[in-house]
DNA sequence: CAACAGTGTTCGACAATGCCGACCAGGGTT
DNA sequence: AACCCTGGTCGGCATTGTCGAACACTGTTG
């Protein structure tokens, strides 16, 4: 594969570090960031200004996000096949199951929310879509994960609690029990009381891209024995065949 | 302002070509639009698809936006100080008037929805965050025009109703009315049965840096004459006035 | 069945392009 | 008032990306 445009490339990196780091950026620290002069770093960003791609805080002189990326990203959500698909599967899930619905892909191993459908309760609920969210701590990233082709090393497994995967080998026998059995699940391995179900959706060919998941108190998603509830696994695994089939792939 | 990098803005434009357009897109689409040889637009597609802002259909050969944007442009919505300042104003607007909420900025010309309650009633609403809304034949649009810095002629004035305001004169009066009165309203401008009510919100300099307005069904938001309710516009302006004074503008 | 009209993709040579480093200009702090 | 820090500018060099033609492939058409 030929080279990159390397500009672009930069840009890139630009935008991931506003978007990565704690909002608001000086020049020179992105130029830092980026072990770029400060010249080359200014041209780019004032282009990327330009786009409106990134926005400059008038009293500060510091650089964020612009508005641009916005209508960027949502248009991206009309046209994405996978959460087009989803959509009218994922209402009905959370009905049945009584618990937040949520569909994600990988993007740079980490799992990006394409949709999500609130618990029906009333409680207060903040979006998250186009959230990211750790693979190895997440029924739907550790889904993900056992199907993804590119099977080279997990970054590094940062533990949010006790009963979070934190060793290479004890994912790795994780994600070779959920290619056995078709579907994963995590209990408490990323916040304390929450648990989570998840299957994978397939595209054309069979292919994995994407999985659909619940999740909800621990008490809820889990029977007496702290194992998945069956009648919600298999509400969870209906909800990703019925999805599958409709992107083309053989569902399973 | 020296020239700008040309192969980043050229990447944008791709980028906004594909969120405009009817989605999927090919390459001599693209080139042809942009009025760039084949092998160059290859060559900026092709990084765009490294750095995960494009993704290509693999069986039609064919581009669209990629899942990168979608947590660029999340992540935005986490940096706006116009939204989060908004977000506390916002929710008890809504429960006062009955209506839905939107919050919006100019971009382009257009108005970029940042914010957006929905009606407290149980009615099926889309979350249209992200959306591009016309500013001549919105509420929202039409105050953000009035209080714009830049008054230069506005785009084609697309009539979306008989009672759209198509005609530049019509529309510049209407613009000063509102500069006069410190509210804006459109009445079925946008479609028939829906109206709306709007006010600017001032950043810091006393700059109008957006807007929050309410929009229903006409015979809710207008009075027997016609006329938006002063309940409502009261409402409205309230908000405004109370989100600038949170950004540290004048508040009106 | 062959010629064709479309794709998307690759390659290499030229030179235009954007990169780099040093140089300005303003603000805040010592 | 001298100093640091910031963001912004300018011009020369050569790295960089652009460009057009040629390639591989698919589906259609004569």
């Amino acid at each position: 594969m030929p080279g990159q445009v390397q500009s672009i490339a930069r840009a890139a990196a630009i935008l991931r570090l506003l978007a990565g780091g704690s909002g608001r950026l000086g020049l020179l620290e992105i130029a830092r960031a980026l072990d770029l002069p400060k010249g080359t770093a200014h041209g780019l960003v004032r282009t990327l200004q330009d786009v409106g791609f990134v926005e400059q805080d008038k009293t500060s002189g510091k650089y964020q996000l612009g508005a641009a990326l916005l209508h960027l990203g949502t248009s991206y959500l009309d046209v994405n096949e996978l959460r087009s698909r989803s959509i009218n599967w994922a209402d009905p899930l959370a009905a049945r199951s009584g618990e937040a619905v949520r569909i994600g892909t990988l993007l740079d191993s980490e799992v990006l929310v394409v949709h999500h459908v609130f618990r029906p309760d009333d409680t207060l609920q903040t979006l998250d879509v186009g959230a990211l969210l750790p693979p190895h701590a997440t029924a739907l990233g550790k889904v993900l994960l056992a199907y993804e082709a590119r099977g080279g090393g997990f970054g590094e497994l940062v533990p949010y609690t006790r009963r979070t995967l934190a060793s290479p080998r004890a994912l790795a026998r994780a994600l070779s029990a959920i290619r056995e059995a078709g579907w994963g699940s995590d209990i408490e391995e990323m916040t304390v009381g929450e648990a989570g179900i998840a299957a994978p959706i397939r595209g054309y060919g069979g292919l994995v891209v994407g999985a659909i998941g619940i999740s909800g108190p621990v008490e809820r998603v889990c029977d007496a024995h702290g194992q998945p509830r069956v009648t919600l696994v298999t509400h969870v695994r209906e909800a990703a065949r019925a999805v599958s089939r409709d992107l083309g792939g053989r569902g399973q």
